[in-house]
DNA sequence: CTAGATGCTCGACCGAGGTCTAGGTCAACG
DNA sequence: CGTTGACCTAGACCTCGGTCGAGCATCTAG
């Protein structure tokens, strides 16, 4: 057992963030993260409990449909050091309110299928003829 | 000005549907047109308002993340007739399921993000030190 | 008659985001 | 000592959902 903190192999960030060593890898190739991987002596990623940390906002931010590019803008902004904090809150803002349409959206949708649901329970509840999907 | 109903080409059902004509015709190859389209004397595809209404819920489903495929068999058990009702609403449901589940993902992604700008914002506000992100 | 829309098919291409392979290095275990 | 396992790079490959282009047919307007 290694010290269990702060000094992390790849393997052990992919358990810990769900994101599989090539993904992460990948990442990194792409710039999405915000601190330098270091390297061992051997090659070998080190990361930090900060790039963990990091790396689960990234997952948040994927989740949520920010697009790879935007992360790394996100992260050069990181990356630069103090003295651009506006811009990233711009960024951060400008992402939340595609969030909260994107909910919006969805809620609509929800609304729709759920209509739709109505239809076909009153229909076989009923054993009838319902106003739902019949070929023409 | 053509009768402005029921019989329509891909150009009226592209225009009403903002599908564009290429993703229409890839539909169709898909299989995710529950109704056959017929073709005009010159082999021009006809679109019915059933054909459209039905499009609309298709784009529906996309929107909510529903993949070709299961549109597809969704179209299939359409198809096929009355008798499977009951297994088109099995799909709506898991289908209704899955959004409600993505949006619930969602708005914990909401918090997180909403999270980081409050960092922010009270960063930017008293100009002072933070936990927020810089580079370690 | 000719040009411009609009339609057709078939097949290539694209971007996003992974995911996997081949071939190699190294340290530890039995 | 050999093998196992974790890691490395470079690059190929994959899915998904479109999107576009070439080459052709047809209708309509000027």
């Amino acid at each position: 057992m290694t010290a269990a903190s702060s000094e992390l192999t790849i393997g052990q960030v992919s358990a810990r963030t769900g994101l599989g060593v090539h993904t992460l890898r990948l990442y990194e190739r792409e710039g999405l993260l915000a601190g330098e991987v270091r390297r061992d002596g051997r090659g070998r990623r080190v990361y930090s409990a900060w790039d963990v940390e990091w790396l689960e906002y990234c997952t948040r931010f994927r989740a949520s449909g920010m697009p790879l590019v935007t992360i790394r803008r996100f992260a050069e902004l990181v990356r630069q050091g103090p003295g651009n904090e506006h811009i990233r809150l711009g960024l951060l803002h400008e992402h939340r309110d595609l969030v909260v349409e994107r909910i919006a959206e969805l809620t609509t949708c929800l609304e729709v299928i759920g209509f739709k649901i109505d239809m076909y329970e009153k229909h076989l509840a009923q054993d009838g003829t319902g106003d739902l999907w019949s070929p023409p």
